[in-house]
DNA sequence: AAGACTAGTGCAACCGTTTGCAAAGTCAAG
DNA sequence: CTTGACTTTGCAAACGGTTGCACTAGTCTT
């Protein structure tokens, strides 16, 4: 793949295959199929034709190929807030996929809120051929109703008829409650994410249902936001439950946990274990986070893969590819305190 | 702003503006001018066209706007990792800007090669207003290049003419040093970044310079990407120099030396010292790493407002924006060990 | 040697929006 | 009742590509 010459002639005003069609004494139509046709042409045009192009810098203009085409080349990724950890290697995995297959990649930040989500996408929808909409805030009809304009592939979001990969937390809930159990805890806290996140819905449905298994007492805490800042204010609502563990939406709001817990001096996982979700923070955390893996980059991978099917093929996807997940235990959790209060 | 409405009958081939200009019953030059320059229309026109607008579901076509316009109203970020943790706050507040002054942003990620970034902004250069590189790694001609086709806001990289917002850590790093000095180390490891990284350079040379100030000893290690698993394989070498601090090019490669050094049974900060670099981990390793800050979220602020007010005044900006560092003691540094081999 | 193919190329229409220019209408001043 | 200024609107030509169709030369068939 070439990249930008260094003795073009460009001037400000961009040269257009009209220029190109002067220099190598051919039509545009001419030069238009060098590139998107040349099997059309014969070798020694599409040669000349190249070559003046190439001295001439010419770059094509996408929006006039997108005006002609109706297609546009472009990707979106839309994403609740790119500074959570989950998100970007995910992002990162699509972006390398779809500019390998030639296409470029919007992204869109909603900050969590399903209003800006949808103008998000609804001023995208005017410039890209498909969305990946990663934990979508947006209500299902209106993501439906996108999806009827252009290919959306949800991530972490069940709508059926639409193509979706989806984390499903069981396996690693099921473990992480086998592990607490084994560990002589009788009560947890849940710290529950954004109301509107199918991740969320998922961890809380599949943990009471292990936790009834197990015979566990599970306590909702709700977080708005999960943030770090969410995590170490919560801390006094756990303290209160009087649960010997606490299973956090994912590992930002385990760490702020952890760090409230630090500051009002209690050990873990000593006199309280801790669970994370999402194994975003490796081992970085003090002490090092039991977590539930979650792999994000894996989902970008196929996220990636299904749009890009649906837009070469033109056929619609109803695929529902599901990831597992696993406990990995590491030093947040242990044995539960005796003096249960 | 209002978001896609529900009682839309927009089928699969859009609307356009001649639509809405039978429905109306205007011309559709009027249309486009209830739109773009609806000052010039009468009130009661402009509210009739954009009852029918609303009705009919339309969506201005992008493309055909910007053929005509040779406006596109996207930028692009493009960046070496997304996933490097340095970046996501960054881009975020691009993304923020970018929006609230309608433009919507694409991002790039070159995955640290120099080849792939020109691929990025070559093939995003026809569709994007402007660009905000950070830390790029382009040879300087590209980056000039680039910016004579669309206006180019850099972050942690300094050429001169251009737009540029610039972390600057010599004041984080003459603290650091004077830290060390003060807790009794007198020599000490540098694991530096990517060679074509500004931020390495600036890092190294404000770091060579405060040493020999101080009188302390540097030995620099070379790494190439900078990760986790380079910081982790570093810290052979790092004790074979006998040094009894480390200061790591970024936070990333520090955490990965402190889990380098805890597989090896050194204790951190007794045994040695580590300092990181951007602040990024938060107080989440283990133990909580001293580090030299650096406001991604402020660097990125100051790019977006630099790159929206060229578009908006079409005036080249030659500002050179700098944002100061310093450093924040943590739990990885402490006294110098005195057995000095 | 005539007709049927085929390969290679050009013509011209089209994609949806913007915008310079002109036409038509309104109104007030002379 | 002109006339000039102004307001409101429409006409038509861009913008830079793509693509169906037609045309010209060869090349094959028979």
């Amino acid at each position: 793949m070439s990249v930008v010459t260094g003795n073009s002639k460009a001037s400000t005003t961009s040269v257009t295959i009209g220029d190109i069609a002067r220099v190598a004494g051919v039509s545009r139509s001419t030069v238009s199929r060098a590139f998107s046709r040349p099997e059309l042409l014969s070798a020694e045009t599409v040669q000349r034709v190249k070559a003046a192009a190439a001295q001439l810098g010419y770059v094509a203009n996408h929006a006039a190929r997108a005006l002609s085409t109706g297609r546009f080349g472009n990707v979106a990724v839309v994403v609740p807030d790119i500074a959570n950890p989950f998100f970007p290697p995910l992002v990162r995995r699509v972006q390398t996929l779809a500019d390998a297959a030639g296409f470029a990649v919007f992204l869109g930040d909603s900050d969590e809120i399903a209003d800006r989500e949808a103008n998000l996408t609804s001023r995208l929808s005017a410039q890209v051929e498909g969305f990946v909409l990663a934990a979508p805030r947006l209500d299902e009809q209106r993501i439906r109703e996108l999806d009827a304009t252009r290919p959306v592939v949800l991530v972490n979001r069940d709508i059926s008829g639409l193509a979706r990969v989806l984390i499903d937390p069981s396996g690693g809930l099921d473990e992480a409650v086998a592990h607490l159990q084994r560990h002589g805890h009788r009560s947890l806290v849940y710290l529950s994410g954004p109301r509107e996140s199918w991740s969320d819905q998922q961890r809380r449905a599949a943990l009471l249902s292990a936790a009834k298994r197990a015979g566990l007492e599970v306590t909702i805490q709700e977080l708005g936001r999960p943030s770090s800042a969410a995590g170490r204010d919560a801390v006094g609502g756990i303290l209160s439950s009087g649960a010997t563990a606490v299973i956090a939406f994912d590992d930002v709001v385990a760490q702020g946990v952890m760090a409230g817990l630090a500051l009002r001096g209690i050990d873990v996982p000593r006199d309280i274990s801790v669970i994370g979700c999402d194994d975003t923070l490796a081992s970085g955390t003090h002490p090092a986070l039991t977590t539930i893996s979650a792999a994000s980059a894996a989902a970008g991978d196929a996220a990636a893969e299904l749009l890009l099917a649906v837009l070469s093929s033109g056929e619609r996807s109803e695929a529902r590819v599901a990831i597992a997940t696993h406990l990995v235990v590491r030093a947040t959790s242990d044995k539960a305190r005796d003096d249960i209060s």
